[in-house]
DNA sequence: TAGGCCATCTGGTCCT
DNA sequence: AGGACCAGATGGCCTA
């Protein structure tokens, strides 16, 4: 069903990276996009900026809301690709072609002497190509609009980050091809546990430290910051994708069931029944809530969470190493399946070191931070970047690259 | 000030 | 002929 390996995962070619994305082009007059043409030196901005400035330092949108995309009401409308269209001022082309009609007589075009053409001034054809210079520019801008709109739509569906940083667009790239990855391995893994089988995720490789490591990644299995912790039993600060489950994964299992932390929606999936969908902004309950007891929901409607979770955020951590926990297991199969793909990707990769004019950094290998040579880790487990915010333990370092 | 990121312009190529 | 796509060049803005 998935694909096993980091690198598996990777193994695309050019077929599949085709420029062929499955929308049926179609923007020459984009509607998100004013269309003024100005000459070369010309830079305005016509309002559309991704670079942030000194009085709004966030460079997280793209478009205003009145430039958002028509998606469908929700995400169950969508059956297929081809139901997400954007809006665009130009007909979008059909895909069945009009058939030409055999019968039709020809049209007959003067050759030769009978054909009359019409000569142009030098200036004339200076006009003319000029205005199809400005008409094409008018496009490419237009074209490069469409593009950073949908990546800014991918980055919205990305687990969330604080609100002051962005994602740099081959940053995005990257985290939507780990992410992706995470999550078909993270299904194969729920499935391999449900018929039985907890062993094949679990790769053959040794884990190596001082690897380029994915911010993003890491994010998925950070530890809780106690701070948050309001004291009331609420656990509202802890939702979102990056402040799952005490030991540091998106999935926590107990006893009575599997909890699954994505993005800012939680789901509980009891064993007894009682099956949950918290998000920041509810929850509802489906089936009927047996095994946590009234009270428990009743208590906490917003998330709630078993007992073993509150037993392992208040003894430090200290988790029964007697009970089972998939996310342990789960973090340990991204662990290596990165961990083999970052080896293997670098002994084969020539832009590894340095490659000409080129370096890892130009290509994203090295991360904002070099991880490789922080050796020493805060005693409290928490660090502090200025971009990102790290919450990391040294062994739980996801090792992942593209 | 250098480097990173970005938007834009531009000319070339390919395709319809 | 014209549109889509691509990559190089350029300049602006921001940050370390």
């Amino acid at each position: 069903m998935f694909s096993t390996s980091f690198e598996e995962f990777c193994d695309f070619n050019d077929s599949i990276c085709s420029n062929d994305s499955g929308f049926e082009r179609s923007y020459t007059d984009s509607l998100a996009t004013p269309t003024i043409n100005t000459p070369k030196s010309d830079t305005i901005d016509h309002g559309i900026s991704l670079t942030p400035t000194k009085d709004n330092p966030v460079r997280r949108k793209l478009f205003t809301d009145d430039f958002a995309y028509p998606f469908p009401n929700s995400v169950g409308d969508i059956k297929t690709f081809e139901d997400f269209q954007p809006i665009t001022s130009t007909p979008i082309k059909g895909k069945d072609k009009k058939l030409k009609d055999p019968n039709k007589p020809k049209r007959k075009y003067a050759n030769g002497k009978n054909r009359v053409t019409r000569s142009k001034s030098p200036t004339q054809i200076m006009k003319i190509k000029r205005n199809r210079r400005i008409k094409a520019n008018d496009r490419e801008r237009n074209r490069m609009h469409m593009l950073n709109e949908a990546l800014d739509r991918l980055r919205c569906v990305l687990p969330t980050f604080p609100e002051d940083t962005k994602l740099t667009k081959i940053e995005t790239l990257r985290f939507a091809h780990n992410y992706i990855f995470a999550l078909s391995q993270t299904l194969e893994a729920l499935d391999n546990i449900n018929s039985g089988q907890t062993n094949n995720y679990n790769l053959s490789c040794e884990l190596t430290e001082s690897k380029p490591n994915k911010d993003a990644f890491r994010e998925i299995f950070l530890l809780p910051d106690k701070t948050e912790d309001k004291g009331d039993g609420s656990y509202r600060n802890f939702q979102g994708f990056s402040k799952p489950f005490p030991n540091g994964s998106n999935f926590f299992q107990t006893s009575e069931g599997v909890l699954i932390n994505v993005g800012n929606v939680t789901v509980s999936v009891n064993n007894k029944g009682g099956n949950c969908i918290t998000s920041t902004t509810g929850s509802g309950f489906f089936t009927n809530p047996s095994s946590y007891g009234d009270d428990i929901l009743t208590q906490n409607c917003y998330n709630p969470r078993p007992q073993e979770f509150y037993n392992c955020y208040n003894n430090n951590l200290d988790v029964d190493s007697t009970k089972e926990y998939f996310n342990e297991k789960n973090y340990a199969m991204f662990k290596n399946a990165f961990d083999v793909a970052a080896k293997s990707k670098y002994e084969n990769d020539p832009y590894n070191s340095n490659y000409g004019n080129y370096n890892n950094q130009m290509y994203g290998y090295n991360q904002r931070f070099d991880y490789a040579h922080e050796t020493s880790f805060p005693q409290n487990l928490h660090y502090e970047e200025q971009r990102y915010r790290h919450y990391y333990r040294n062994q739980s370092v996801v090792n992942a690259k593209i």
